[in-house]
DNA sequence: GCCCAATGTCGAC
DNA sequence: TCGACCTTGGGCA
């Protein structure tokens, strides 16, 4: 479920469970058992995330830098640990918790040099808002381009952090047609999508779950079903095609998009 | 059991 | 533009 709000969530879980003590680490899975056996007795100090990397430090040994790609998940437990299945990659565990990282595309130790050379080519996070995210660093990306707004908020080096889900509804909610180009996005949308995302993906953190949908437009207040979607969010979009859009009652679309699915209703969302 | 899809990214052609 | 990679869960036989 990796987007930017999920790996911030998971900085401060890390964080939570086991920040000043020196968890026992290990790799059921094998792929990082040489790595795990260094830190071993290492204390962590440190968990920061950016965009969807996510970077656990070590005081003997520089970080750990983890990707879950499409499919990795982390799996939050009480001590004792239960035996674990073969397919956990890293297993952090300490007298009172255990975490379990499974399917990511990256898990490797990493220098503070090699670290730096990732925030260099990660774009603004709005889940950074506050430190180092300079929002004009996108528009100036964005300003320039013919690329579709949809492809250029996906794009890492762009905007750090936004996936499927928060790229479809942002653009809902400023109703912003996915295929309109960037160069055509003025100062002013940009700023209220950026001002908008930080928003959605502050409290993407907080609940850990992806919610976009306006009070007023909330299925309570609009007298319809609550949504059932496994992904576990309210949207206004996002894998609802041929359903009808909350606001219009039009029937939201879908297209591919750089092998991945687009979500938009052609009715509220202008060119 | 098999097949597919999924909130992601990279590299080969 | 396409396949490869990593894993799980749901639908279907």
């Amino acid at each position: 479920m990796p987007e930017g709000h999920t790996i911030h969530r998971l900085a401060q879980d890390y964080a939570a469970a086991f920040l000043g003590t020196t968890p026992h680490v290990t790799s059921p899975q094998g792929k990082f058992s040489d790595a795990a056996e260094l830190l071993t007795g290492s204390e962590l100090t440190r968990t920061e995330a950016h965009g969807k990397h996510l970077f656990l430090g070590f005081r003997a040994a520089d970080w750990i830098h983890i990707h879950l790609g499409l499919f990795g998940k982390v799996n939050f437990g009480d001590a004792p640990a239960p035996p674990p299945t073969d397919t956990v990659r890293l297993r952090l565990a300490n007298s009172t918790a255990y975490v379990d990282l499974r399917g990511p595309t990256t898990c490797a130790l990493i220098t503070p040099t090699e670290k730096q050379a990732i925030h260099d080519r990660l774009g603004p996070d709005p889940l950074r808002a506050d430190d180092d995210a300079d929002p004009h660093l996108a528009y100036r990306r964005i300003s320039r381009s013919r690329t579709t707004i949809a492809a250029l908020l996906m794009d890492q080096k762009v905007i750090a952090g936004v996936g499927n889900v928060y790229r479809a509804e942002v653009l809902f909610r400023h109703r912003i047609d996915p295929y309109r180009a960037g160069k055509d996005i003025t100062p002013a949308q940009w700023d209220a999508i950026w001002t908008d995302l930080v928003e959605l993906m502050r409290e993407g953190v907080r609940n850990n779950r992806i919610d976009t949908v306006r009070p007023e437009h909330t299925p309570e207040a609009m007298g319809r079903p609550p949504r059932v979607d496994d992904h576990g969010g309210e949207v206004y979009v996002y894998r609802r095609a041929n359903l009808p859009c909350h606001i219009c009652g039009g029937e939201i679309r879908t297209a591919d998009l750089a092998a991945r699915n687009l979500f938009w209703c052609p009715d509220c969302q202008t060119p």
